[in-house]
DNA sequence: GATGAATGAGCTTTCATTCAT
DNA sequence: AATGAATGAAAGCTCATTCAT
């Protein structure tokens, strides 16, 4: 039997010509015709999957903060402890984050376009969502007498602030370093909150 | 003695009339008409004093820096212990930042072009300095055993990060609000590094 | 008896779908994407049964054409006087645009279009066909020596013009009104050639 | 003394362009580009002095009902007794007409466009104020019992929509026919209104 | 210092149409 | 008969920047 020639799937090579530009680049000075011209479709047929850029964005970031929810997995176990659920939260956003920081660069840029543009409104709404430990479970932990009963903005800020803090400025990073440092911020982070 | 109209500043009025856009629509929407019509001085002028829009930005920016740092001025006092320093540094930021959140905003901006965009380069050192409790300052307490002996780049996200986060997402915060919160964040600070 | 699911006929679909958007949006401002989504039908079956928009404009006018003929059906009536014959050539224009206002604007449209683009030429002879009362015919009542001697052309303009006019700027009118005012330009036409 | 090269007043020859484009292929057909390459001006020149399209049409379509009232001025005359004006009325009109018919094309263009694209709301207003024998003059003539007492809207079509249909299908014609065919259809405007 | 006309490359997006399935 | 992915030319328009006055 001959291996049939897989069909191009034209929408994966979009978007993944469109991931390497923004990342190469970033979204501003990525133009269509750069993704055209990398993703060998036509101009028509971006416009035929995608709405805009801001949609071809979207498209990535949503993939992107899957990607980071997986390793933040634990976080949001029911059966982890608090101190568990606290360390993965911020273990997965900086292993996820010195894995792939030109990710972290361009969510970093989408973030601050997207309080600007009307445009990016969805994006803004998927960013905001992307707080993997959420409000409803810090409170469950502060009813439960395991952290202090600290409004969750600024609980999160003390969590994963410093983490947040460290991708924007670092590069890229040996991965046993990263676990080292992964675990001296998780440490950080309960010690902020904990009762 | 004869009340001489005062002349116009025209470069002033265009960097009032630049910031309040950047503000605004921030930086990556705003165009030079748009600069034009709201400081009423001509293209040319703007030209004349000024090499382009990212310069623009980078003298903004310069004057945002000075007017932040003026409130973190305790931490870079030699007379102050280490406490007194780091304490200063978070507060001055996050007071400013809570009484400036548009500022803030374009900073973020600012920064993440920078990291994209060659034309920017300057912006990204000015940012960059903008770290206002130095490595050397943070090496002399390290030697006096004040503190933790972390890598700079680790020992400022734990002390600065919460605040950058936590204004990232905030809106406009009622000034006696501010204070307590620059305390909290400031406590926590000292807390993370403390010997 | 089982009720069969009548067949969709695509075809009046499409009409009906292409109809509406021209008359809502003009004919320059639909697009074939407005039509598929309208008519549900996919741009392959457009396709199938039109050569094109200008096809589509030209099919639809066509019946537009039929409708408003019926209305006038006395003018061609061999059996009619002259005075009848002009008469219902001018209500028939005159009740048909006002109960269809939107129509008349589209035939507007496509009548000063057809004359720009050589695309649209065989809608420009369905229009110039619309002239309901016919040179041949007005040549009958001359020598009846029932109406003036002139070219047609001005015959025509100095009968229906009025009525035209008066279309292109009317709004929706109620019924009853329509009557009122078709005879009063019926009646002026007459005054103009009668001998 | 040398003849100096006049500026060459770039707004001028964009108009001069922009209205050749405009006649010769119709406002849709006509792009930028067109009136780029015909005026020798620079994309950015034509956007410097004109909004975009629409504006450009607005501009001609000033000046072209400022051409046509000229020839219609004794219609606006306060000393003109009603018959010389409603004649003058119709006169100027077609005269313009027949010697500038790619202007009457051009115009009827307009017309059914901006009934449709909102953009073209100025080219609407325009247009309808194009009427040179206004409301107000008829309820004059009415109250001096000069005229039959019709909504104006009536008279109007009953006085010139004669004209603008003979002038919508008709081709050039030598001058001096064009004086015998003003007559004749000046004749029966005022036939048409007369008490 | 100041003006604003002039530039033209470059942008995003639209769209009628084709065609393999 | 029906589908909808794919095409790519072409459109209108923006904008940072230059420069003669």
């Amino acid at each position: 039997m001959i291996a049939s020639k897989q069909p191009p799937d034209r929408r994966r090579q979009i978007l993944d010509a469109a991931l390497a530009c923004f990342l190469e680049r970033g979204f501003v000075a990525t133009s269509i015709a750069d993704i055209r011209s990398r993703s060998r479709a036509s101009t028509g047929s971006i416009y035929h999957f995608f709405a805009g850029k801001g949609a071809l964005a979207e498209a990535l970031l949503r993939e992107a903060v899957i990607g980071w929810a997986r390793l933040s997995a634990a976080a949001l176990d029911p059966q982890s402890s608090p101190e568990t659920a606290i360390r993965a939260s911020v273990s997965g956003l900086l292993i996820w984050g010195l894995t792939n920081p030109r990710h972290v660069r361009f969510m970093e840029e989408m973030r601050s376009l997207a309080s600007n543009d009307p445009d990016l409104a969805p994006v803004r709404a998927l960013l905001d969502d992307g707080q993997t430990l959420g409000a409803a479970q810090y409170a469950g932990m502060v009813a439960a007498g395991a952290v202090q009963d600290l409004p969750f903005s600024i609980a999160h800020a003390l969590m994963l602030g410093p983490s947040y803090s460290y991708l924007r400025r670092a590069g890229n990073i040996p991965a046993d370093q990263a676990d080292r440092i992964a675990d001296l911020f998780a440490t950080a982070a309960w010690d902020a909150v904990r009762a």
